[in-house]
Order: C-alpha cells, then structure tokens, then sequence
DNA sequence: AATGAATGAGTCTTCATTCAT
DNA sequence: TATGAATGAAGACTCATTCAT
C-alpha cells in the first residue's frame, strides 16, 4: 500500500515538474532529461512512470483538467438563484484559469496536439470530452434556470451554452496576449447584457 | 518588374505549400525540405524567401491572417441595420474559417508559438494586434448600432466585443474536434439571446 | 571512481582520434562522425565529452601542447653546463616535435584559429600563455647561465629568449614543407653561432 | 589593350577585398558572395576570374606574398657595410610584416592550408619555394659579409640564415598575439648578439 | 528499483558552383 | 560580359529511447 502511494506522489511529482517544464519552454523544447532533473529523479526513472513523451504531455494534460475542473468546482460554491449559479459558474471557471495562468501554455500546446496527426486522435478525444462536459453543465444549469422561471423559454440551450463555454475559454488566450483588461468583469458585464439584452426593440411574445 | 511578379507569385506559392505542411503535420514534423518539395523548389531557394523556419511559419501566419480577414470582409458586404451588419460581421468570420478549415491547425500551432519563449516576442505580438483590431471592428459596429438606436446604452462595449470575438474563435475550435452541430446557426442564436435577452426578468429602464 | 578512471581513459582516446583526423584532413573537412568513428564511439557520446567541435579542437590544442611539453622536458634530463641546459632545451623542443611531426598540422591549424573571429579569444590567449612561457623558461636558462659567468651580461635577455623560441618554433614549418635538412643540426649550429658570435670584429669589453 | 587593363585592375580590386575578407573571417568563414560584394562585383563575375574559392585564395597568396617581398625590398634600400645590410633585410622583413599586420591572418590560414590534403601540393611547394628564396638571398648576404671580412669563416651559412628566417617569420605570429613588445627592437638586439656572440669565453682561433 | 551512458535518426542551415538570361 | 536565382551536398548538433549495471 505504501508502495502505491509512493508511487502516486512520485507520479503526481514527476506531472507537477514536467507541467511547469512544458509550460516554461513548450512542448517541442522540453527534454525529458530536464523534466526527470526538475522531478528529481533519472531519466530511466521517468520512463518506469510515462512510457514515453507523448504519455508524459498526455498526463500532464490530464492532470491540469483534472487541477481547473476542481478549482472550479470548488470557487462555485453554493449559490441559490439560478442566475447566480451561471454566473458562478462562469466566475469560477476564470478563477480557475487565473490561478493556473503561468501554467496556461501547456493548454496551447494541447490544442495544437489535437491538430498533429501523431496525436490527433487520443488529445483531440479527450478536448472534445472536456468540452463536452463543461458545455452539459452549462446547459443543465440553463435548464435548471428555465425551470425555476428565470431564463425563459424559446432560446437554444446547447448554442447558448457552447458559445458562452467558447467566450469564456478564449478569455484566458486573450488574457494571456494582453494583461490590460479584468477577465472577471467583462464576462460578468458580459452576462448581465445576455440576461438583459442588449437591444432596444421590444422582445416578441414567447 | 517581371522579376518581382514572378517573386511575389513565388513567395505566395511557398507561402501556400507550407500552409498545408505545418496544418497537416504540425510545425515540428514538418522539414524544411518537404515545404520546398511541396512548393516545387529546392531547400535552398526556400532559404532565399525566408531566412529560417520560424520567418517561414511567421510569414504563413500573416498571410493566413490576411487571407480570412480578406475573406470576412468580402462575406459582410452590405447590410443596411445595425444588427444585420453585426450578424454578417460574425457570419463572415465564421465563414471564413470554415473556408480554410483544413488550414485551421495552423492558428493552433500560432497560438502555442505565442507562448513560448523562442517565439513569444513575435508571435504575441501580433496576434494581440490582431485580437485589438477585430476586438476595435466589432465595437465601431455596436457603437454605430447604438448611434442607430438599436442597441441601448450602458453596456460595457469593449467587454461586449471581446467576449464575442472570443466565442466566435473558440468556435473553429470546437468545430475542429466536434463536427455535431453548426457553427453558424449557433452564432445566429446566440446572437439572438444576446440582442433580446435571456432572462425573464423585466429590464430595469436605462 | 572505475567510472572516472574509464571516462578519463575515452577522453583520451578522443583526443587521439581527433587530433590524427584534424592532422590529417584539417579542422573544417573534419567531421564529428569522422571522429566518433576513429574513436570508436557514436556522435551522441562525443557530444557526452565535448560540447561542440571548437572545443573538441581546443582541447586538442591543450592536449598536444602539454604532450609537447612533456615531451620536451622528458628530453632535457640532467645537464650541468648553463650552455649545455639551453642547448638540451632547444634539442628537445625540436625532438618532441620531430617525435609527432604527423600531428604538426594541428598547430597550423590552431595558429589560424588564433586568428578568426569566432575562436580568436580562446585560442590567442592559451597561445600567448604557451609562448609566454616558453619565452620565461628560456630566459631562467640564460639568466642562470649569467649567474654561471657562461653568458655575459649586457644582452637584452627578453628579447633573445623571443627570437630563439620562434627559430625553434618555425623550423617545424620549414621541416614540414621540405625535410632537405636536419632540424637538430641546425638549431646546434646556429646555438654555437650564438653563444661565439659571427661577426669578427673585436666584441667591446664589457 | 585597354581591356587587359582593365581586367588586371578589376583582378587586383578582387584580390584586395578578398585579402581583406580572408583576414578578417578567415577562409572557411568568408563566402564567395561576400568577396564580390567586397569587389563590388557579381558572384558570376567572381568566377570569371578565378575559377574556384582555392584558385581565389591562391591568388590571395601570390599577390600578398608578393607585396611584402616588394616592400621588403623597397624598404632595403641601400645599405654599404655587409653587417648593415643583413639588419636592414631583417628589417625591412619585419616593417613590411607590420605594414600589412590587419592581412597577417592570411599568412597563417595559408600555412594551415599547406598541410592539407587538399590543398597540400600546390601552397605546401608555393611556400617552400618563398622560403628557399628568403634563404637564398639571406645566405648570398652573408657571404658577401664573409668576402668583405665583415663574418667569420667556419660557420653554417645555410643553418644561419635558415634560423633567422625563421625567427624573423615567427616574430609576426608573437606580435599578433601579444603587442607588448617592439619586434625591431628584438630583432636588432638579437641580431647584434649574434654578431657580438653572447658566450664569455674566448672564442678559438678559425 | 534506479541510474545515466550510449545510440543514431533526424533537420536546419550554409554556400560553392552553375547557367539561363 | 555580367548577373543572381537555383541547386543540393554536407555537417553540426539534439534528444527520445534503451539497457547494462
């Protein structure tokens, strides 16, 4: 047993190194004789863990969606009104971001390996997955905010969820090129208008 | 003067082989020679248009960039109201990206050279102009519709435009991996939403 | 500790190969394969000992210039006349140059590194130390002799030590373009001339 | 005619920004691109004067060989006593070394370039027929020095004069790398310790 | 289990040389 | 005669991966 979670530390230790490695130099310039020096193990040690450097960036991956999605979780709380949820859930998810930004090009880095044909299949699988979650929660809160009254009917859930998902994750890019804004508040205004409307004419009858 | 005809035309079609080349096999496993093959040349008169392969891969971004800004502007054509002209704008832009879908790693392969350290200074640089200038259109365009009287006043235009042209990109993204649903209908609905409002509430008076 | 024995051993056995390469092609039409394959190494492992080819070369350079050395001092053994001392020195920086005159290319080679751009620095300044020292042993030599009362005094000792290590040092040159004549013979009578005189007038009492 | 003329101008244009490349990036380092911008001149046109990169550094060779000969000798001028002739070939050696110090780099490339395979036969025989000829003359001084009583009999003319060719030779390689000394002044004083002898005891009868 | 020495395939890049114009 | 675009051979160097100890 003790075994195992040696085994479990040391793993956990050899992704904390290899994220911040990736995350520093990028993918590409990252040498697992580095990644193994800054998890303070061997080269052939590191190899017992990851059978190779795909498998190595693939739990790093992992591990990070894994680091947001709980960050995330655990920032949203309780809230009571469905409004409120959304919006938590969407402030969460840029806290989970902001948290993690020196960490953000490992995300770069991942959506290009969807692209890459050697490992399209297995990261553009487990992207799709990720989003697909995130984009169901989202959903299931509008839903959930429909049935109590206070998003109305006669909107299509899942482009009204995908596209806010997309909003908000393109956030992070933005932030990351350009520091001279508050993420936090534009996707709270953001919101607030898709609540409200942003138009003048007077909304048809459902 | 045919000299520089023939030049430019040159340039264009090394910029168009390399294009596939880095969209195809990533920018790391694509060699400098399979470009030159590809654009029917020899490795050292791909050195004679691009100093190395990072100009390569920074001259295939511009050009990309050009080539769907080009190609958005050309879809928007002329649309009389305000929010038609918004929804040609996002139209285009979607439009354009399903265009060049088959390119559209490339931008992922750009992002992540924004973020790493070789490449950053340059590549940052100019995606955070591009993101400014896109960000600058879509809010002249929402002012102008304010202007009109079609869209109220006391929303936050910046954070409007950026967070629209934030789901608007992250689209291609998600298109990429999850070829399910449509991007334009989405964009169309969600623009919806936005112009008359989700929520059930009634508006507080502006 | 076996572990430094053998790594010291292979550094040395690269040394050989290399400097047989360098002699006998020259640094530029050397290749690192070329010389993994005389040492009976791969490229990688070159690469474990040297950096780089410029300071494969360099340590060449220092290899052979302490094998020189102690070459030459091997050679000098025990004499007991000042003149005899000098003329044992001149003898035996001529005979450990005979004795690897097939490596003698590598110093020409390090005299034009001395003079590029790139390598100028590190080379001209061990080369410098090499003369300077060889210009200080000299002059110890003839200054002890002038304590022996076998050299008079009144003669500028710097520059005498100077010009006398570069005749020894450019008889190399000269035996390597035409071995018409007998180094060793040469240095001995061009000593004895020295140590005589050759002009006939009467020399001025000191 | 006039076209001869031209083209021996334009050669000698050539050789000089190539003498001048050569020396300051070395051989391997300059390219025939560089020397024809140098020379104001088309790489084409490069070739039509020399028919490869050796051929140009050959010509470099002649032509810089030549010039310090001339300058030698126009330096000589006329001298009436033996003993001061011999100085003033050694000095008139060593004034044009120095004249042309910024090209000595070419000296010691073309000496690197004698002991290659190569380009062995060709500068290797080219140099050993300079230095025959620098001896020779050196040798017919001091047997004019001899004839007018002005040196002893019973010394090794060849082995003298080959020695201070030598010397005189290395001197340019020790001033190259260290400026801290006055190569006439240690060239006079040497050559008048010779003349004068450095040894204290009496010298036998001839 | 852990190590790190050894390997060699893979790639960018340079540049002497040619030749069509 | 002059040009400079085009070629492609050549080589330094890196690093993921293996395996003997």
């Amino acid at each position: 047993m003790a075994r195992i979670v040696d085994r479990d530390a040391k793993r956990q230790k050899i992704l904390e190194a290899a994220s911040a490695c990736f995350a520093r130099e990028g993918y590409a310039a990252t040498s697992m004789e580095a990644v193994a020096g800054a998890a303070g193990i061997s080269k052939g040690s590191l190899y017992d863990y990851f059978k190779n450097k795909e498998d190595l960036f693939f739990g790093v991956f992992e591990w990070f969606q894994q680091l947001v999605m709980a960050s995330a979780m655990a920032r949203m709380g309780e809230y009571q009104g469905a409004r409120e949820r959304i919006m938590a859930f969407a402030d969460a998810s840029i806290g989970a971001m902001l948290d993690q930004l020196e960490l953000y090009p490992v995300s770069l880095e991942v959506w290009a390996a969807a692209a890459k044909p050697g490992t399209r299949a297995r990261f553009s699988g487990a992207m799709k997955d990720l989003y697909t979650s995130y984009r169901a929660e989202l959903a299931r809160l509008i839903q959930e905010a429909q049935a109590e009254g206070a998003i109305r009917d006669g909107i299509d859930v899942e482009a009204t969820a995908g596209m806010l998902i997309g909003a908000v994750d393109n956030l992070a890019l933005h932030y990351w090129l350009d520091r001279s804004f508050d993420p936090q508040a534009w996707c709270r205004s953001f919101l607030g208008s898709l609540f409200d409307g942003i138009g003048t004419e007077t909304r048809k009858a459902q």
